[in-house]
DNA sequence: TACTACATAGACCGATCGGTCTATAACTAG
DNA sequence: CTAGTTATAGACCGATCGGTCTATGTAGTA
């Protein structure tokens, strides 16, 4: 097995468990013994340990995030419907874990301590990133650079806070009706604005 | 020090510990020692333990959220005002502790394991109770009962994810655009709804 | 073959976890 | 005063936590 092969492996066990469990709801017992792996490799691939596997997770997430909307936004003419498509995308994959597994983003944004400061540095870094990975893709459908900027903002509370609240409905009603809320209103505005000038 | 005391005093400890790191973020012996009671205490009034404290907590803060809801719609007639109100009151609140404390619901879901069927059952039901309490006031400012029922998700969620991401920020940012967004598109709405009839 | 990194393997550590148990203080009723 | 209930007090338990350490392959190079 190859140094990276491991390495991967690891990342992604913990990425999961993030998913599943939080950040310490799972031990690291249990990660290596999904993994496959004995201590000894953990500790040479991550000497930090824990938190550094867990950091390690969260930029792959965030890699995987803005990749994944990346292919969606180019697949689709129209910015609100690549929106609409990506938010079936997740709606699909949380029904299909059953409603176990949330974003490790945001389990990990709650179950770390307060002063944690290079988790949340780098959870904020990656939330920024994905807003304005999406509040450029909203811009062209028309939205001021500002407006689009919050309406990223409010895509991305709105996924979260719904992946959380899906998970402890065991269903996808929440997602849905927010979406279903937001887009309607967006399309409404984007109307407004093609109207205005 | 009464029974009652002692169990307020564990309810209330255990809901900020959720807020600020968790349910498996903290440990009995810290929460005995911030209440300043021995285990004895704790295993007398909630012989189911942690798990029991912890539905108590969610109980509790679901109580709290309900009555502070009830409060602010109470205040203004517009239930748009109310809910820009209220939003406004989460901002100062969350910036007066630094960042620190986030919704002990929202903790709790994300941290606790998937089969955790109690703990799951009971914050779906929270968050079912606080969405038809928002609904039913939403409703009141011209929407339809579906659309008001998706309307008040949608606050929600993005109230959720919006505290989760003003944490990992250490800013009101995340919360403050989203609802600027949210509320800019409901009145929009609003206007549409009034001029159509 | 010998040398040298790289990577795995897991025994072992002190600390802390959630939980149980007995002892005792504090109050009430008779 | 005594008996009984309520609540506190904390020693103690096995399990598990995250982390360290040494020993053992294993691959590539000379």
């Amino acid at each position: 097995m190859s140094k990276e092969d491991s390495r991967k492996i690891l990342v992604k066990t913990m990425q999961s468990a993030l998913q599943s469990k939080g950040l310490h709801g799972v031990g690291l017992s249990e990660i290596l013994k999904t993994a496959g792996l004995p201590k000894g490799s953990l500790y040479y691939h991550f000497p930090g340990g824990k938190e550094e596997l867990a950091l390690a997770a969260i930029a792959n997430a965030e890699q995987e995030m803005a990749r994944f909307l990346e292919q969606v936004f180019a697949r689709f003419d129209d910015p609100l419907d690549a929106l609409a498509a990506w938010i079936d995308s997740a709606l699909q994959r949380i029904a299909a874990s059953r409603f176990k597994l949330g974003c490790p983003l945001a389990a990990a944004a709650l179950d770390c301590s307060p002063d944690d400061t290079d988790l949340l540095l780098a959870l904020h870094g990656a939330f920024t990133k994905l807003r304005d990975q999406l509040a450029a893709h909203i811009s062209r459908a028309g939205f001021p650079s500002d407006a689009a900027t919050d309406l990223a903002v409010l895509v991305l509370t709105s996924y979260e806070g719904g992946l959380m609240m899906a998970r402890a409905a065991g269903s996808t009603d929440p997602i849905e009706r927010a979406f279903r809320a937001l887009l309607s209103h967006v399309r409404l505005q984007q109307k407004e604005l093609a109207h205005g000038h």
